[in-house]
DNA sequence: ATAGGGAAATTTTTT
DNA sequence: ATTTCCCTAT
């Protein structure tokens, strides 16, 4: 019991010790946040004699929760097996595959992905005759539903055309996908949260239920959190909130994806008489890099004031390279990995995917070998989704989407013509895609290939009941003769290799996991992001790692480069007119910082080719915000001159408060009522008013009243 | 059924 | 520049 505590600093005890009610964690970067949650766990289960069966833990990712489960196995051993941790998304999935029928789901309903809903709307467009990409309306799903709210609701302030066609239209698209994916028996991401939030919502004894098992609930990053999330949190932590949320509102970078920053920092007057811990100490980096990323975030308003405070003392100031192009940049980069010689421990940050393709090439080009993060997931290749559809489709026959995109791959003869005027039949008559498969004969006139298909499928149908996935993969293989179609392609050896690692991927979990053909599709639906199987020569503990900065947080290297810091890109170039997503890509920026333990460099390019036109840009405004002592240019060549921090008392800097107003307080105005203040610079504040939006006003006239 | 041309589109993206 | 999609021609 001793030891839960003594390897931690006070505040990490105290955060520890925290028994029942409400607590926000502000843990800054590299303060032992998960370290903390998991003694926090371990002490419940020791200390305060809570059962394991009623403790949930949900992480925004997989590997994040994996991480979590394997640091609790090896510290409270057994009794490990009983806790609930897991993602948003898994937990919903897990509910609504037992209660699923209380909120109109088949018990087969499946799990689409972004590209099988991008499908479903083409398929939507076409019916409606109408010549629009279902970019726009993918975007429109996605808003309404992170953020929990009707269409109505969103048409009302919707602008009057949607992805070209007036509103009114897109709502009618809304809907019929809503009743396409139910028909089919398929739900979205969002629809997991949302259907579990409608199941609480509705069967009051389920959600008794559910909060049993969830008596101590723990919320990692839950900066990161959009309105559903929250809502599901609320709704979960009940009328005696025993919550636990751990975050960095400096940390919150997916706003993009309806993250809502205020989440956390209005989370003490959400949840009243909530505790405050704040981890400031910073386990990570050197106080050189600290000061640095201190400074670059104190110029952001919209946040929970923090000050990291460093363990380690000294440290070397930030290289600068300033580069003519984006080449030269790529191959400064490169010149200096291969001098520093460390590759594992040193990663390269960037904005942007298409930044990594120069580096990648400069860095191969040196001998470097090169993991790449996150570019196109194992999961999305054509070769794999098309196995994967087979599987879907035995498991859940409704699922017209998956269903054609198997019927003629690898091709056998039923063609678009075909498919065609099977789908129409299957329209017209209210039935589903396979039944209409079945009826082919009173169709079409050459019904033979269709009946073979179908005869093939009811095999494999029978094959996903009785045998786990690597045998039913194996039988598609067999049965589709895919192996043989694949030899034909061009790139045919490198897909029938990642078809081999799928199988083998498949046998691998049942091993591990075990279960059912569906249990399986359920794990890829949900961790489509897996780790890349590695490919070639480079084993990733040999290889430089190359990412974007949003797949970098988490992670620490001893050395980082931070590339492309020039205006329009880092800060993006659509993030300049608000002023929150500029904040949002400072963090980007903060992250990205305090990724470095011991070294940092950032680079800019003077010019560089974007979609194949020639740029030149400014370095960026984030460069500013590094103190001058701090930051040190060197030369084509790097530069070993570069100053070393003498030790210092790590002081808090003094924020430069100028008007009495911080970044997220609530106010009052005389006029516009209440608001928050997202931004207070010198003796102007910006405050954001609920239906009014942003107004920047001078302190001394606008009579803005604190609220509490 | 498929190759090949041409137009359009390119921020980030835990699930 | 490059990738992706859609149409047309074979």
């Amino acid at each position: 019991m001793d030891d839960l505590l003594s390897s931690l600093n006070p505040a990490q005890q105290e955060a520890v010790k925290h028994y029942e009610g409400p607590a926000l964690v502000v843990a800054g970067a590299g303060s032992g946040k998960t370290r903390t949650v998991v003694h926090r766990i371990a002490y419940l289960l020791r200390e305060r004699r809570v059962y394991p069966g009623e403790i949930l833990a949900v992480t925004f990712t997989n590997k994040a929760a994996g991480e979590m489960k394997e640091r609790l196995a090896k510290m409270v051993g057994g009794p490990s097996k009983d806790l609930w941790v897991s993602t948003f998304h898994s937990a919903s999935l897990r509910i609504l595959r037992v209660y699923g029928e209380y909120v109109g789901l088949k018990s087969g309903f499946v799990v689409y992905d972004d590209d099988d809903q991008s499908a479903l709307i083409k398929e939507i467009l076409k019916e409606l005759e109408l010549e629009a990409k279902p970019g726009p309306f993918r975007a429109m799903l996605d808003r309404i539903k992170n953020q929990g709210r009707s269409l109505s609701e969103y048409l009302g302030e919707a602008p009057d055309f949607i992805g070209g066609v007036p509103k009114e239209l897109a709502g009618d698209i809304y809907r019929r996908y809503q009743s396409g994916m139910r028909s089919q028996g398929a739900v979205d991401f969002n629809d997991l949260l949302l259907l579990s939030i409608q199941l609480f919502e509705e069967q009051p004894a389920v959600l008794a239920k559910i909060r049993q098992r969830a008596r101590f609930i723990h919320v990692d990053e839950y900066q990161d959190t959009n309105p559903v999330q929250y809502k599901l949190t609320k709704l979960l932590a009940g009328e005696n909130p025993n919550l636990l949320v751990v975050g960095d509102p400096d940390q919150s970078i997916y706003g993009f994806r309806n993250a809502d920053i205020n989440n956390i920092l209005d989370f003490t007057k959400d949840y009243p008489g909530a505790k405050v811990f704040r981890l400031e100490e910073n386990y990570r980096s050197t106080d050189a890099i600290l000061k640095v990323a201190n400074a670059v975030i104190e110029k952001n308003a919209l946040r929970l004031e923090k000050v990291l405070r460093t363990v380690k003392t000294g440290g070397e100031a930030v290289r600068l390279y300033r580069a003519p192009n984006a080449r030269e940049e790529a191959a400064f980069v490169a010149r200096e990995v291969v001098k520093l010689a460390q590759y594992p421990e040193t990663a390269v940050l960037y904005r942007t995917n298409a930044q990594s393709r120069l580096l990648e090439e400069h860095l191969r080009r040196a001998g470097v070998p090169v993991r790449l993060v996150g570019a196109v997931g194992f999961f999305e290749r054509r070769e794999i989704k098309d196995l994967l559809a087979y599987g879907r489709v035995a498991v859940n026959p409704l699922d017209g989407i998956n269903l054609r995109r198997i019927v003629n791959t690898p091709p056998r003869g039923i063609g678009a013509n075909t498919v065609a005027k099977l789908v129409e039949h299957a329209q017209k008559s209210g039935s589903s895609v396979l039944q209409a498969l079945r009826q082919a004969e009173s169709v079409i006139s050459r019904p033979q290939q269709v009946q073979a298909f179908v005869e093939m499928l009811d095999s494999l149908i029978e094959t996903a009941f009785e045998s786990g996935p690597a045998q039913f993969f194996e039988q598609v293989m067999d049965a589709i003769g895919f192996r043989e179609a694949l030899k034909q392609e061009l790139d045919g050896e490198e897909r029938l290799q990642n078809i081999e690692e799928l199988l083998r991927a498949a046998r691998d979990w049942e091993e591990e996991e075990g279960g059912s053909l569906s249990d399986f599709l359920d794990s890829v639906a949900l961790t489509a992001k897996a780790e890349e199987p590695q490919k070639g020569e480079a084993l990733p503990e040999e290889s430089v790692t190359l990412m974007t900065l949003h797949n970098a947080k988490g992670l620490e290297f001893p050395t980082v480069f931070l590339v492309g810091l020039e205006e329009n890109l880092l800060p993006h170039r659509n993030s300049l007119n608000r002023l929150e997503d500029l904040e949002e890509e400072r963090r980007l920026f903060y992250v990205g910082i305090t990724r470095a333990q011991e070294r940092l460099y950032v680079s800019y390019a003077e010019e560089r080719e974007t979609y194949g036109k020639r740029e030149y840009s400014r370095p960026s405004r984030f460069l500013d915000d590094i103190p001058e002592d701090l930051l040190k240019e060197i030369g084509a060549f790097g530069d070993t001159s570069v100053p070393v921090l003498a030790y210092t008392r790590p002081e808090p800097k003094a924020k430069t408060v100028l008007s009495d107003f911080k970044g997220g307080e609530r106010v009052k105005h005389p006029r516009f009522g209440q608001g928050t203040v997202v931004a207070a610079l010198g003796g102007e504040v910006t405050v954001m008013f609920p239906g009014l939006g942003l107004k920047k006003l001078a302190v001394k006239f606008a009579g803005l009243e604190k609220m509490d």
